[in-house]
RNA sequence: CGCGGGGUGGAGCAGUUGGUAGCUCGUCGGGCUCAUAACCCGAAGGUCGGAGGUUCAAGUCCUCCCUCCGCAACCA
């Protein structure tokens, strides 16, 4: 057992979520293993703080609202309650949930920004020509390809543009020694490879940190046509919420910083483990002691998207299958590093196998026979054997066991742990057969005995079970009307009182039965398609298209063109490098086009492209043109043409 | 040669410092009857992506190749 633990805080947190819509059961794994792992620590006695939150600032939520018609700041109240209640649906044990519209999170921000402006950490730069109209965003020297936007390509303006930067370089070496003595830092390792080669050693260039395009933002006070951008926003709430002020924090902070794990999607580990250490190093404040990027949840093979169609939501999943089922549906198909999967075949399948046979089976009829062969009465444990040692050395080892897996976030492994003591139990079952013991008199002592064994297994399991299904805990407890529960009482098998009553014994988990199910998920899809139409119109406007005039048209010179040519551009997946007769000659087009088509393919073939695009570069191969096609689904076709001279014009 | 991670019985995954290849689901056969047609046992099924090499011994180390996936780059 753990003596140290008791009373020693432990500080956990999930990403704060994007308020610019719903999220989906991807999105919402996180929230459930933070919460199986604060649950855990809870138990053995931590002072557990674990915070999460919403993220609701920025440019994307001020176009969603207006879309809608509202204020920002109504959108995101709207959105993040809607966040806050899937935590609450999914059981989830947070004690702190941050918006970063709080006021106090606000005016701490305000000063974090001014304290690092004034010592100098973040300064303003005024870019000439670096900034990219459509994409709203800066860029520093380094990263423009070929002087263009590196989002989407286009000229980038030479504006005179005002922005605020936060010094990077200067802390690169700082991190880079902090990364190297504490190995565990960036988790898991391989994580930890791609931040260093990818970003810390081909040197970390500065930061943007402020936004004048739009001003759904915390406005940074001294200079109010600025406002703060996302990073040093979004990623100081782990310690805004605490009362960290630069002019003196408050007795949280103090407490519980720094955090001993933010667990972070893989997709942000960049800026937890690069832009959020130098924050702190510039404030002077010590770094977090791990970042656990964890994978993703996909649908199957693919990601879950809105456009796939393949979105599930925790609080439709939890009203199909309820919340312990989805927890542990989570927790248990996660894998450590890999992405896991989620489709409905599965979670029948574990629900029924795992939840149902394996557990629920096994509480069921362990409580039915105690209560049929002696009414209820837990019996005194007097006639042990050697089989009873098994069982009991099992039960310890579990809780070995899952303490070194969630040690090492392996949720999987240590869920698997507890399922495999029911799978113990359930063969403990078929070694003594109780209803033998039964027919014999003389052999009361012992059944009672076996079935205290049972009890006391199921108890530990009931225990063990609490972070990840913290009703099935109680509801194990509750048929065994049982009210010991501490994790200390795991520490000798026994702990168990002869002489008190059970409860009755219901099912736990009743069988889905697949084609059931199917029937009941297609009403509800039906109803919540009906919801789900406002929100698409929103995206439509989105993606309403401008009207030109013809003069516009004239602008581009459309072409035909006969590939001659073909060949992969190297050290890129994505190119294909065309020589195309022109009818003047031959020109070089690069095309991203190489998943769809075999370079091969399209040799001989008359195609059309844009002639008068200005040249450049791509992977190093210049490319004059553009060859079009057609984006049909998530397919796209090159448009060819058949008896047409090449060099003809298309007007 | 950009960086990194995978490729293990039908499916999904474990395999620590090299020493007889495991788990869950599924399939087949058997057992049991307390229980939610649940539980327990057994069997079939893998040349551990391919080719070399080191070693008494390699899924596990080295080299090369094929292939999938992240990150980076890039989709004119």
């Amino acid at each position: 057992m753990c003596k140290n633990c008791k009373g020693k805080p432990y500080y956990i947190s999930t990403a704060i979520a994007y308020t610019s819509r719903k999220p989906h059961i991807g999105n919402s794994y996180e929230i459930v293993l933070t919460d199986a792992i604060a649950r855990y620590k809870r138990m053995l006695g931590y002072d557990v703080y674990f915070q999460t939150g919403t993220d609701e600032h920025g440019q994307k939520i001020e176009m969603y609202a207006q879309a809608e018609g509202c204020t920002p700041k109504e959108y995101v109240d709207r959105v993040a309650k809607e966040i806050r209640s899937i935590c609450d649906v999914l059981n989830t044990s947070y004690d702190y949930f941050i918006r970063t519209t709080d006021e106090h999170h606000e005016k701490i921000i305000q000063k974090i920004f001014k304290k690092l402006y004034e010592q100098g950490d973040i300064y303003k730069g005024s870019y000439e020509g670096l900034y990219c109209t459509p994409c709203e965003s800066f860029w520093t020297e380094s990263q423009l390809v070929d002087g263009k936007c590196p989002d989407c390509g286009r000229e980038v303006k030479m504006t005179k543009e005002e922005a605020y930067f936060l010094r990077l370089s200067k802390y690169q070496k700082q991190l880079e020694d902090y990364i190297d003595s504490h190995p565990d830092f960036i988790y898991p390792e391989s994580r930890k490879k791609e931040m260093l080669n990818n970003f810390i050693k081909p040197g970390l260039q500065d930061l943007c940190v402020s936004r004048t395009s739009f001003k759904w933002g915390i406005p940074v006070d001294f200079d109010p046509d600025h406002v703060v951008y996302v990073w040093i926003d979004a990623l100081s709430n782990y310690i805004t919420a605490l009362g960290y002020d630069p002019d003196g924090s408050g007795e949280n902070y103090k407490k519980y910083w720094p955090a001993d794990v933010h667990i972070i999607g893989k997709d942000i580990v960049r800026f937890h483990t690069i832009y959020w250490p130098i924050m702190l190093m510039a404030l002077g404040e010590p770094l977090p002691k791990q970042v656990y990027g964890h994978p993703w949840l996909l649908f199957g093979e693919d990601k879950m998207s809105k456009s796939r169609g393949n979105v599930i939501y925790a609080d439709d999943l939890v009203k199909l299958f309820g919340v312990d089922a989805v927890r542990y549906y989570l927790l248990s198909e996660m894998p450590f590093a890999n992405d896991g999967s989620i489709t409905y075949e599965t979670l029948i399948e574990r629900f029924n196998s795992d939840l149902a046979n394996t557990l629920g089976n096994l509480v069921n009829r362990t409580i039915a026979m105690n209560s049929k062969y002696f009414g209820g009465v837990v019996q005194e444990p007097s006639a042990k054997n050697a089989l009873d040692d098994e069982l009991v050395q099992f039960c310890y080892d579990t809780v070995k066991k899952v303490d070194d897996c969630i040690n090492s976030f392996h949720m999987s492994d240590a869920v698997e742990a507890v399922m495999n003591l029911a799978k113990r139990c359930n063969k403990y079952i078929d070694e003594t057969t109780p209803w033998t013991l039964a027919k014999n008199e003389e052999d009361k002592p012992r059944l009672g005995t076996v079935l205290y064994n049972l009890l006391e297994a199921i108890r530990f399991i009931a225990i063990l079970i609490e972070p990840f299904m913290p009703d099935t805990h109680k509801a194990i407890l509750a048929q065994m009307n049982c009210s010991i529960s501490d994790y200390d009482s795991l520490e000798s098998f026994g702990a168990l009182k002869a002489g008190a009553y059970l409860g009755n014994a219901t099912p736990l988990f009743v069988r889905i039965d697949p084609k059931k199910f199917y029937e009941e998920l297609e009403t509800m899809q039906k109803e919540s398609a009906k919801n789900e139409k406002s929100i698409e119109e929103v995206e439509e406007t989105e993606e309403k298209i401008e009207q030109i005039v013809i003069d516009d048209f004239a602008k581009v010179d459309i072409r035909v063109g006969k590939v001659l040519a073909c060949e992969n551009v190297k050290r890129s997946k994505k190119l294909l490098k065309f020589n195309i007769a022109d009818g003047n000659g031959e020109r070089t087009i690069v095309s991203g086009i190489a998943q769809f088509y075999k370079p091969e393919e399209l040799v001989g073939k008359s195609v059309l492209f844009v002639s008068n695009l200005k040249p450049v570069k791509l992977c190093g191969v210049e490319s004059c043109g553009m060859i079009l096609s057609a984006v049909d689904g998530d397919k796209l076709k090159v448009i060819t043409v058949d008896d047409v001279s090449e060099g003809s014009k298309i007007s």
